[in-house]
DNA sequence: GCCAACGTTGGC
DNA sequence: GCCAACGTTGGC
């Protein structure tokens, strides 16, 4: 799962706990979480848009069902969205939780370096997603690369 | 700051 | 349903 640090980092989540993934406007990222994530699953925690982007940490997923995006329905966010209803939320999300803070990050530059890794979607040309899923042999590839 | 890639919108 | 125009993402 990506997020720009400067708007929700690792560390918010550390401090936090846990939070609402909000804010999601792409369906095929909603379908994503809304479809294929389950309580317990593991996450990684990427930071876009930052120098270098890297992968943070580690995440799990803590919520048993699917959760409607609080903010489709506050017109005061910037991610209000009037075309969706309560009895049939447009947007739906997960409660994510924290679980580690890599010691050093993996940097965006070191998953295109590995040739294990070329065809983890995050590498891939203009893949924009941002919750993607992550296959078990790139999972285990990449908690390898922490050494 | 640039721009390629991708998603969405809306006229037709 | 097509597709041009526009907006966004996100690495560089």
């Amino acid at each position: 799962m990506k997020s720009e640090p400067d708007c929700f980092s690792i560390d918010t989540l550390k401090k936090e706990g846990t939070t609402i993934w909000d804010g999601v406007r792409n369906y095929q990222a909603r379908n994503i979480m809304r479809d294929e994530m389950k309580q317990g699953d593991q996450v990684l925690f990427y930071h876009s848009n930052a120098k270098p982007p890297h992968i943070a940490g580690l995440a799990v997923i803590a919520s048993k069902e699917p959760i409607p995006d609080p903010t489709q329905f506050d017109p005061k966010s910037e991610y209000f969205d009037g075309k969706s209803n309560k009895d049939n939320p447009r947007w739906m999300t997960v409660k994510v939780k924290f679980k580690k803070k890599f010691k050093e990050i993996i940097p965006l530059e070191q998953v295109k370096s590995n040739p294990k890794l070329k065809d983890m979607m995050l590498v891939q040309r203009g893949s924009r997603l941002s919750v993607q899923p992550v296959k078990a042999k790139e999972w285990e590839e990449i908690l390898a690369m922490l050494g």
